[in-house]
DNA sequence: ACTTAATGTAGACAGTGTAAAGATTAGGTA
DNA sequence: TACCTAATCTTTACACTGTCTACATTAAGT
């Protein structure tokens, strides 16, 4: 119902990065292929070879605008919530639900894609996972505030990270088996591993 | 240097398997495909067909390999440390050099194969993921042994796993740098979060 | 009106999974 | 021994994939 009558398309490149993304989500990597976007997009098999050299080009773009969704929900949780103590919390939960909604989203960034991730706290605003930086950034200034000790620092902030991470990972993966709400439970999970920049021990006896 | 005179193979579904997880192992599940490993095992293409369905069940075969191989590592891990109070360091210590090992195996068995993890703490020691019952079994042990509160225990379980996860996730993952050694910063990592089942607090302060 | 570059189509090729028909062989039975 | 049957393997065929090449169409500038 738009315009499959004209030769051109006219912004066949944002398109099939929208279409891509959206076989990607519905369907995941595995059934993803070149021509099935081509004709989401009404268009022949060859056409995304004058704006993609192959394959992998368009993932990685499809991967960047992904990982930039990503960012914006994350920069929009700290917005809403502030440098208050519990808003680790509130990210942690932010993290997770987005790949909950997306649940196509995890592997392929994680584990498809080819996101380069720079644990090691340098600076690297520019080319490092935007996602770890906000982070990154916002964990750091928390423990400063709370005092945590600077040689321990580098360390809280790969575990928690990781901690995270690994939470999203079960949440999303088929055929994992949970009676709980993922979502509810980060602050329980953050609640066990009691640590003096999670101000949240409050409610731990 | 074998037997390629004979029209009988005599043993290739374990070939199959066998040069399949070698497949895996060596390029990763997107060069992996059915003739490759048929040509491995100097086998026509149609000769799987004889053995496997399809595909997938080729490689269900190859996840229930691997997923004993894992399984073993760590039953042995807990057999050489007992139940110390550091054997769970020597877990995670075991579950992410396991995969270090293997590259591939952490995004084969975890995104891509179709393994069954039941997280409900409920009686499964037939049907679920093996390597989580062994972990379930020890963690709800020691945590006996530590009184640690009955209430939070299936939590902790679940977080202390989730965070493992998430560090062999991250210390798997290509294009991830980190300027240290994973497996040496398993014990440092724990000691972020201080809690009281994990006895190694005393390290910390 | 003509040129040029960008953008699209069409056809070809090799590699993939899988199905079907047939060849080979092992093992049991007469 | 000779035969039968089921298991195993080969061959052929087909649809689908990524990618390349030759060519068609069009937009934009001269």
């Amino acid at each position: 119902m738009k315009k499959k009558q004209t030769y051109h398309h006219n912004d066949l490149k944002k398109d099939l990065i929208k279409k891509g993304i959206d076989l990607v989500n519905n369907e995941g990597l595995k059934s993803f292929s070149l021509r099935k976007v081509a004709a989401a997009c009404g268009v022949s098999h060859g056409a995304p070879y004058s704006h993609f050299k192959n394959k992998e080009k368009l993932l990685s773009e499809i991967q960047i605008h992904i990982t930039e969704e990503f960012s914006k929900v994350l920069k929009e949780t700290i917005a809403k919530h502030g440098e208050k103590p519990d808003v680790l919390e509130h990210l942690g939960k932010a993290y997770v639900v987005f790949f909950m909604d997306n649940p196509h989203y995890f592997s392929f960034l994680y584990t498809q894609s080819n996101i380069r991730i720079d644990l090691t706290l340098n600076e690297n605003e520019d080319s490092n996972y935007g996602p770890f930086e906000i982070y990154k950034e916002l964990s750091l200034s928390l423990m400063e505030k709370a005092n945590y000790p600077k040689d321990k620092q580098k360390d809280a902030v790969i575990a928690l990270w990781a901690f995270i991470h690994g939470i999203a990972s079960l949440a999303t993966m088929k055929k994992v088996y949970y009676d709980e709400n993922w979502e509810k439970k980060i602050v329980d999970f953050m609640n066990v591993f009691n640590c003096s920049f999670l101000e949240n021990n409050n409610t731990k006896k």
